[in-house]
DNA sequence: CCAAAAGTGTTTTAATTACACCCATGA
DNA sequence: TCATGGGTGTAATTAAAACACTTTTGG
């Protein structure tokens, strides 16, 4: 039995990728290979098949491309305005994916032609993409401001540098190492390793690594790692 | 032209949608009027039309059901298990609705046998639907925790223990009125009326209306009204 | 006149910010 | 030895919490 006199749609997951590189943010972009918009960047993307969940999906064209699973991910928000797409309507739910740059696994995605764009030079995207990320990068920012959610870009062991580094990067602003270093400290998130980081300076800095029983525990919980004046304002 | 060899889904929306009686959260629900689940308790729900977005099918919904539009209502997150509805795939996309339990008329809504059930005493609701309701309910505090939106609950003229009563009904915990009062003034958020409330008290309470344009301009602002070990650890 | 709810200020505590110098080391 | 980036503490400011009495008035 079905519902009648119903028309049934399209409907798609789009990935919105994120790394962090060091020095920018970036968003790993596919060429599309076939029409519409053949060579042009695309998020990677793909339709719900019939025996798979949104959240399921997402996770197949996340590992399709990377190769990666069991990373961060959630749903955005869908985008589903009837001629987003110009060959057929097409209801996409966007999914917004933290990823470690370094575990991305180039052979992977070979067939896409993926490439990483920073976000301050992407290119032209096709449909509503570009709306996507946008939006996406604004829930980002307010959503890091609260949860420790920027860990997943860094690789299992980071310095203190390179996090307060991502930090200014998505904030574009300058934070005060030493009231950044108290506050991130002072989460209990992190462990201390006894190795250091010498490739960026000749001291050389501690890695650090997440507590990842007190991650879990604690990823929910309210932080506050930028300056109260650069917490973005809200969004939805 | 169309894609090929895509499965098409039918893709519905679902209004969670909520009022405030000055004690109690409720939630409008209806009655089905057909299978599958005929008479049992359901959100107020339809299928996405082939030229609205999702967005507009939940404001046809929505008015249908109360006779408003123009109310606060954002999209919440997809439900899609294969399974989810017995009939047949459905991909639901879940929407949260604020309303004013004073303007929703009643006569508009005498087809579909809706009722207002306060959320501590739900009847059993079908599919995923109390799994959406729990959902919303744990993302509503988490945002109103932050930004003014329970206003929208209110009717244009609220008193401050009104207010209060509507916070500490969320969040189930007594808060200090000189603290309350001191925060929600301080956001400029509120116009003080002339008139009084002596509904429930013999000295009356002063009437307070929304500043709507620096509501709109402060909207997405952060602000802070239930103190700090009453917030809800965060969500998604 | 009194019960019941509204209204209002100050003190204490906690969180956040501002700020500057020493350290370690490879080149 | 010195240039470079890493590491650290304290004082000042601001925000939040705790706390209790007076006012109004209908019955």
């Amino acid at each position: 039995m079905k519902y009648s006199n119903q028309t049934r749609l399209l409907v798609a997951v789009d990935c919105i990728i994120f790394g962090f590189d060091g020095t920018d943010y970036k968003l790993l972009l596919i060429q599309r290979g076939f029409a519409p918009e053949r060579e042009k960047w695309s998020l990677m993307g793909g339709f719900v098949q019939p025996e798979e969940s949104l959240d399921e999906a997402a996770e197949r064209i996340l590992k399709q491309l990377t190769g990666l699973h069991e990373v961060y991910m959630e749903e955005m928000q869908a985008f589903s305005q009837p001629d987003r797409d110009p060959i057929e309507r097409v209801i996409a739910v966007a999914y917004v994916a933290l990823i470690d740059i370094e575990k991305y696994q180039t052979q992977i995605n070979d067939d896409f032609h993926a490439r990483w764009y920073s976000i301050k030079e992407l290119p032209n995207l096709i449909f509503d993409h570009k709306k996507m990320v946008e939006i996406a990068l604004t829930k980002l920012r307010y959503k890091a401001a609260f949860h420790p959610i920027l860990f997943e870009l860094l690789p299992e062991k980071f310095t203190l540098p390179q996090l307060q580094a991502m930090y200014e990067g998505l904030y574009d602003t300058k934070i005060d190492k030493r009231n950044f270093t108290r506050k991130v400290l002072s989460t209990k998130l992190l462990k201390k390793e006894n190795e250091k980081d010498k490739s960026s300076s000749k001291k050389g800095a501690f890695y650090y690594s997440l507590d990842e029983d007190h991650y879990k525990e604690n990823f929910t919980n309210i932080h506050n790692f930028i300056p109260r004046n650069e917490i973005p304002a809200g969004v939805e």
